[in-house]
DNA sequence: GCCAACGTTGGC
DNA sequence: GCCAACGTTGGC
């Protein structure tokens, strides 16, 4: 199954709002590739939530709630949005700072594009995303 | 606040 | 359809 990360400043919208909504619908995803990862996106599927800006780190779990819908906002109906629900709140923040001091990490979008807001995890970078939000870093 | 990286736009 | 100029984003 795949897992996504998606990219949001908190001081736009933050896990903490999403915990308190429960659900929300993750709209204004305008970068093309994004949205081509996006439209991949599935059902059931688990997301990180990556706080960007001041925190600048994965802060907690959601998942797709929705299979991807056309953009009620976006005229032209190319632009896609998905539902999503919030799972957990990670133990603890796992910064971009120990994301790139970690080799493992090196070939993943989150370090190497800094600008996509939407992009996949791969099964290995999930478990060890988890495996440091257990321990205080 | 600055700078680098990337996307988009517009002129040819 | 190509490419340069510009705007935007995000990390530092």
């Amino acid at each position: 199954m795949p897992h996504w990360l998606f990219k949001q400043e908190p001081s736009c919208y933050s896990y903490e709002n999403l915990e308190k909504d429960g659900s929300t619908t993750w709209d204004g995803v305008g970068n093309a590739l994004a949205q081509k990862h996006l439209r991949n996106a599935k059902k059931g599927d688990r997301a990180f939530f990556y706080h960007t800006g001041k925190d600048k780190a994965v802060i907690g779990v959601m998942e797709i709630a929705s299979d991807p819908k056309p953009d009620p906002a976006d005229a032209d109906g190319k632009l896609v949005v998905v539902t999503v629900k919030a799972v957990k709140k990670l133990k603890h923040p796992v910064t971009l700072a120990a994301i790139k001091a970690d080799p493992a990490f090196a070939e993943w979008e989150l370090v190497r594009m800094s600008r996509l807001s939407v992009m996949p995890v791969s099964d290995a970078i999930w478990k060890k995303i988890e495996a440091m939000s257990e321990s205080e870093s």
